[in-house]
Order: structure tokens, then C-alpha cells, then sequence
DNA sequence: AAATTATTTCTTGCATACAAGGAAAAAATG
DNA sequence: CATTTTTTCCTTGTATGCAAGAAATAATTT
């Protein structure tokens, strides 16, 4: 981005949380990114107070973190850190699925349309809104089929596993991702609750075990294991 | 209060938060009350600024919100918000102990001192405390089988029905409130998890059962009612 | 030349000043 | 006296200034 944006202000509070978040979900941002106050306080035309406000909004989300008089960062979760989202991740999802009562059709065609969508971005591969709607289809369906506190929490979570994903090289196949989704529906449209919280429970495995938890751990540790050697001269 | 603390300073960086989460979760705040930045920066004699951030982090988390050039309110939900948040609440610490691998003997340990602790504030009436640790079981059971992602959100959830309890006069009796943490435990140290889990559910709809969603749907309302008709003279 | 020290630069931490707007009080008006 | 209008006060919204400290650079010393 050259130019600045229109300033934003108190009639639009979460425009900059929101554009991180979504380049988050989207892979234009990746873990350990640096956000600086001052470089998005010119990005979107404002003072550092209304950068530094969005920024502490994303802190008590999860996103981002300080680190003191450094600057913020896209978080950089540790393999335990990881390990607990996904798993909050599983109690939520599966918990929701499972103490619910029917989903109309109205619902299920919202999900379906969704999915629709995945598939669009799958065949123009386009990587960006391919990453962003297989993430944005459990905060669709928390809002969907549960209700506006359960969707805002699945979004934090569910960026969160996105950049735990980046930075532990998920190696989860996006059609198959995209398949499980349509199978839960499936599920969901049969109304078999135990079948649908059984295959969500396993898709989030799924997501977790193609995981790769030994590289990536951090920017520190890749730079350590690719200076663990020299050239082979 | 009538002396100002310490300075708050980056050292303890949430302290302003923690104190307000505690008073709500003992009583001592009610929802719709107030929240001045001032009198607040004067309560923990820092200035304006590290308040204000303390009301984001809190708004971030659903415990205040802000009214333009009026000021910071504890949050009165609306019976939606309410059913939402309960509701989110029965997904999320059912699916917890439905996905939960073995309990340790030393986790049930520190449930059980949980409960007895409540329990003595039960005895000796301290009700401040009771309402404190009542709402903190789930915190702790949270933290203990689950992980610490999930007691944060869990803290959250949790301090937002108290508070929901206070404004929609929860009629739930703190001893049977207590019975059920005490039979949960009994389940997990059985390890019959579905049990556990029904249990959960069940003590959760009592909880919203008891609220009288009629009455004190907000301060507004209640004067509305308490104006509602004259003196009978 | 290498290692150490000093300096400069850049970033956040925090306080403060002032603007904008709502609420209450005071004044004016019918 | 009741009602409207004006004024004042008070609260948050936003920008800015300066301090504290980390990192990078330059200078010095050995």
C-alpha cells in the first residue's frame, strides 16, 4: 500500500483489528510479523492512540502480543500453546454441535453456500480466499447454528489456528479440509448430532496432526537449525 | 476507598482489570454501574491513559462497555445476550469434559479443595466470597482438566453471569449450586465422562432457569416498572 | 583487526492538553 | 409557574510531547 486510507474514527472502532485479522486468515500476515504503531498509524492516516487502542484490543484476543519498547508482533504460539487452542478449539466446537437442538433449512443452505465458495477458491486456486474461508467456516457456523458469543469467540480461535498453521507448515490438504466441512453439514442437515460432533472432533485432529511441530517453532528457531551447519564445501 | 494504591505500572500490567473482574465476580460491582476514567485513575493514582487501556482489554472482553462521551458501564445484557452467553457457556464446559482424556487423582485433589472452600464460605455467610468462588469453580475445572486457553475464555464467560445473575435476580441456591460442582467431580473421579458431562449441562440450565428474565432486564426497566403506578392513598 | 565502549536512532510507555459532545444547571421566555 | 433556550460543566476522544530503554551504528581502545 502507497497511499494512506481514509482516517478512520470512533463510526468505524474496529477497522484496523478487522483488516489484521483478516490478513491474518487471508496469509498476508504471517507469525512474528512485526506491527509497528507508527508505520499503521500512517497505513491508515490516524495518531498512534488509535493504533495503540486497536493493537491492545488484538492483545486481549490473542493476536498479537508487545514486547517492551520493541514493538508488537503477530503471536508465535509455542507447540503447548498450539496444542491448547486447537484443543479449546475441539471442546467448543464439538460442545456446541452436540448440545444443540435442530438446524433448519435455512441454516444448513447458509453452510452450503459457504462451502460453495471454499470450492470456487479451491478450482481458481486462489490461496488467499482459499485460507480465509476454510477458516471463516467455523466462525459461520458457530454463528450460524449457535449464536454471536460463541462466533466471536470461534473467530480469535480459529485465526489463532491459522497462525499456528503458518508457522508449523500445516501440511492439511485443502480439498480434504473443504470435504470434511461438507460432510459435517451432511451430518448436520440429517440432523445426526452425534455423527456431526464425532466428524468435527476428527476433522480438528486432523487439522492438529498435519501439524509440524519440530520446524517452525519460532523465527529464532528456524534461523537455529538453519545455522546448526555450514556449506559442505 | 479513601486513599489512592500504588501506582499501577507496566510490572503489573493488569492489576486495574483483575481488581474489576474480582469485585464483579464477588458482588461488590453490578452491572450498569458506572466506570469513571477519572475516578478510577484516582483509585489506582495512575493517569487516564493506563485506565482507558485497562476499559479496552475489558471491552475486548465483554465485561464493560462504552458509551460515546458518557462514560464506561459494567455491562447490563439483554435476556438475548444472556440466553447467548449461558449458552455458549453449556457448549463449552460440556465439550470440555466430553473430549477430556483421565482426571488425575491430584486434579480431583484440587477440585475437591475447590469445593470445600466454598462450602466454609457457605457456613460462615461470607457471601461475597461465596459468589467469588462459585463462579470461579468453573475457572478452576477449566484450568485443572482443561488448558489455560480454555480458562481464560472460561473466566470471561463466567464473570459475565454473575453478572448476569445479579441484574436478572438469580433465585439459584448456593448450596445446591455447590452439591452439583461436588457431584461433577464425582463423576470425573469415576471417570464416567458422559455422566460428568450430563451433569454440566443439567447444573447450567438451572443456572439459567433461576434467572427471573422478567424483571431487572436493565436499571432503565427497573425504574419503569418501579414507576409503573402511584402511591395507593 | 577484534573487542569494547560510546553514541545515535528508533520504538514503545505514559502523561497531558485540548477538542467534541452530552448532561445538567441556569436563565430567559411565554 | 411551566417550558424552552442558553450556558456551564463534565466526560470521553484523539493527538502530541517527552521519557525510558532497546538495538544498531560509530568510535575508541587494545
Amino acid at each position: 500500500m502507497t497511499k494512506s486510507l481514509e482516517p478512520v474514527s470512533q463510526h468505524q472502532p474496529n477497522v484496523i483489528e478487522d483488516r489484521i485479522i483478516y490478513a491474518a486468515l487471508s496469509g498476508y500476515i504471517a507469525p512474528g510479523e512485526r506491527l509497528g504503531e507508527k508505520e499503521l498509524s500512517e497505513i491508515f492516516n490516524v495518531s498512534r492512540t488509535l493504533v495503540r487502542e486497536a493493537m491492545i484490543r488484538l492483545q486481549a484476543r490473542g493476536i498479537v502480543e508487545v514486547m517492551s519498547r520493541r514493538g508488537w508482533f503477530v503471536i508465535e504460539p509455542t507447540v503447548e500453546e498450539a496444542r491448547d487452542t486447537i484443543n479449546a478449539r475441539r471442546a467448543l466446537e464439538v460442545g456446541m454441535i452436540a448440545t444443540l437442538d435442530k438446524v433448519t433449512p435455512e441454516k444448513i443452505a447458509i453452510l452450503r453456500q459457504h462451502v460453495q465458495a471454499e470450492e470456487q477458491a479451491l478450482a481458481e486456486d486462489d490461496r488467499a480466499r482459499r485460507s480465509y474461508l476454510l477458516g471463516h467456516f467455523h466462525v459461520c457456523l458457530a454463528e450460524t447454528i449457535g449464536n454471536p458469543v460463541l462466533g466471536s469467540i470461534l473467530q480469535d480461535l480459529t485465526t489463532r489456528t491459522v497462525l499456528i498453521a503458518a508457522l508449523y507448515q500445516s501440511t492439511h490438504d485443502a480439498h480434504e479440509s473443504c470435504a470434511e466441512h461438507s460432510q459435517i453439514i451432511d451430518a448436520l442437515e440429517a440432523n445426526d448430532a452425534t455423527e456431526a460432533a464425532r466428524l468435527m472432533d476428527e476433522h480438528l485432529r486432523h487439522v492438529e496432526k498435519a501439524l509440524n511441530y519440530r520446524e517452525g517453532a519460532s523465527r529464532m528457531e528456524n534461523l537455529k537449525a538453519a545455522l546448526r551447519t555450514g556449506p559442505a564445501l
